[in-house]
RNA sequence: GAGCCUGUAGCGCAGUCUGGAUAGCGCGAGUGCCUCCUAAGCACUAGGUCGAGGGUUCGAAUCCCUCCAGGCUCGCCA
């Protein structure tokens, strides 16, 4: 807001400026770097700021205006800096945004019979992160969940039952599929006697014939219902489920139409899509035994998503190792002319590995999602019961696992998606720091100040808000809708969760310097005020994030 | 072999898209701070050839080129 002002003032003196902060406090609030308009002028920099300098006059937004060598510095004034920021943050206005479209954003897409690793978690994490960024730039967002519900890992699960001759349990079916997936293709890595066996359950199943629909099913659906108890206690409300038992129809009509159309054609059996003139390989649309592969799929799930909700844009939230496939699936939708094409967008993200290599489902090497959460509260539970003895059973355990749960989310969207994580025990079980119950803690300490000061008297007077952390912290506080933007234009969530963290040491730093409620009524009034700024902030940009709020802990 | 990603303090990471003033943060290490709004906190100290080399520029962690190291991907898995 601030910006915008600065930047009208100069270009009425018809230069475009670059508006940056300075490196240093007392260097002011605003710095213009003017090198470049300089060179463009053939002027020395240094004059021209010092021309600049004499032409700005101070209002009264505007303190002081300082030419400093090749830099002009701007200084505001800081009763009226308070005021803008604090009533813009609390009386919630929302500055006037462009309506965006509509964005199809797929996520999670976990595979049913398979345990939810921390794989899974990082994925869900930033695809809901940056769904309710996209939401509040302006966007019409439909959160979608392609799941794969069929396919080789099906039918090595199921193979994988009859021959063990196991029983599905009735609590936590998922995890336990996962364990006999593991088990079969570990077993079938060494026997491959049973290849044809396991074949021919993919392709009984892709028929839906009785014998082995049933138990899929029926597998099917356990996993399912896991499925959605993780979706309820993560705070993800999906719009829409496809599954490839759905779209896989579609699918093989869609490869048989780009056959018809001399797109694709037969290659050693199977349905190709020759792209490598574009150095992008071969892409296999059907099998041999025409059972349709990923690419198929997401062609017949294309034609189905554009068909039901003709989004603006079709956003794939996928790790990164499968750019290639994405490449290849959007230049066929070209080739194809898809209502997808040129709407369809990958987003990737890195894995998340082990200090011994990658996890696999294959190999039961996986971190489970429950697993380090159950460890994680029961963290967390112990260091409530050590600061709140006093408190209730069942709250001491609701804190613990907000804890728990924000502990775990922001872990995941605080660094950069194209980095791979690295688990570490040590790393996920530490709360102090760059954490989210760091975060937490600083809205906690909000509350309690809030909660302490009572004042019925309505004047405030911003002009005792005058601390130099003060001010940085209005100009964080300010910054924030700038940071949500940047997130939403370049998908990348960890840009909020440093806000955050920059926010909360700023606060925590104030905090120990001032007092924000002492003797002094007038001066309490207006700092508690500005703690309710920085609340309001902390909270908003946590929900972004679909981290919970804890308000006490 | 080709394509993409990553390389910044002992460890974990921001900053790179959009070049700018003395390169930041967390953990770990050391030293302090709870008769005072929550110590899951704060302050101070130590710790850097920004992978290497070259180029562009008044100015490079940031842009370009080459190389090195690690990761991922490249025809019937998803």
């Amino acid at each position: 807001m601030f910006k915008e002002h600065i930047r009208k003032l100069i270009e009425a003196n018809g230069i475009k400026p670059v508006i940056q902060r300075p490196p240093r406090e007392e260097m002011g609030d605003f710095a213009v770097p003017l090198f470049e308009e300089a060179r463009r002028q053939g002027k020395n920099p240094a004059e021209l700021a010092l021309y600049l300098a004499e032409r700005i006059h101070p209002n009264e937004i505007i303190r002081e205006v300082k030419a400093e060598g090749p830099y002009l510095n701007i200084f505001l004034n800081k009763a009226r800096l308070a005021e803008e920021v604090i009533t813009h943050v609390l009386n919630k206005e929302q500055e006037d945004k462009k309506r965006g479209g509509i964005l199809a954003v797929e996520f999670f897409q976990a595979n049913t019979h398979k345990a939810v690793h921390i794989g899974h978690i990082r994925n869900l994490s930033i695809g809901e992160a940056l769904c309710r960024i996209a939401e509040r730039a302006g966007n019409r967002v439909i959160r979608i969940n392609y799941q794969g519900d069929i396919g080789m890992h099906v039918a090595k699960c199921l193979w994988g039952m009859k021959h063990f001759n196991l029983k599905m349990p009735e609590e936590g079916a998922a995890e336990w599929l996962g364990g006999v997936y593991m088990k079969a293709n570990k077993f079938l890595e060494a026997h491959s006697e049973f290849d044809g066996e396991v074949a021919e359950i993919n392709i009984a199943l892709h028929k839906r014939e009785k014998e082995w629909t049933e138990l899929w099913l029926k597998t099917r659906e356990a996993c399912l219902k896991d499925f959605s108890k993780l979706y309820e206690e993560f705070d993800v409300k999906f719009d829409r489920f496809y599954f490839e038992s759905e779209v896989e129809q579609e699918g093989v009509k869609q490869a048989r139409e780009l056959e018809k159309k001399g797109i694709a054609k037969r290659s050693e059996g199977a349905l190709i899509v020759d792209l490598s003139d574009e150095n992008m390989g071969v892409v296999v649309l059907l099998r041999s035994d025409d059972t349709p592969l990923y690419h198929a799929k997401d062609l017949g799930l294309a034609k189905i998503k554009f068909r039901e909700f003709n989004p603006d844009k079709s956003i794939h939230i996928v790790g990164k190792e499968q750019e290639l496939y994405f490449r290849q699936l959007f230049r066929i939708f070209e080739l194809g002319k898809f209502e997808a094409a040129h709407k369809s967008v990958h987003i990737p993200y890195e894995l998340v590995m082990l200090p011994e290599g990658k996890m696999s489902s294959r190999e039961g090497n996986v971190v489970l999602y429950s697993h380090l959460r159950d460890r994680m509260t029961s963290l967390a539970l112990k260091g409530v019961k050590e600061r709140h003895p006093e408190w209730p059973a069942n709250k001491s355990a609701a804190t613990a696992g907000t804890i728990a749960l924000a502990a775990l989310k922001f872990s995941m969207v605080k660094i950069e998606p194209l980095r791979i994580i690295t688990f570490s025990w040590e790393n996920a079980l530490d709360f102090e720091g760059e954490t989210g119950p760091y975060v937490l803690y600083t809205l906690a300490r909000c509350n309690s100040i809030i909660r302490k000061y009572k004042d019925d008297e309505e004047s405030v007077d911003y002009s005792l808000i005058d601390k130099e952390e003060e001010k940085q912290l209005l100009f964080k506080v300010a910054e924030k809708e700038e940071i949500i933007a940047d997130s939403a234009r370049t998908f990348r969530p960890h840009l909020l969760a440093r806000y955050l963290i920059e926010l909360s040491q700023m606060f925590n730093e104030y905090y120990h310097k001032e007092r924000v409620i002492s003797s002094d009524r007038g001066l309490s009034r207006a700092r508690v005020l500005l703690v309710k700024a920085v609340r309001e902030t902390i909270r908003d940009a946590l929900t972004l994030l679909n981290i919970p709020l804890l308000e006490e802990m």
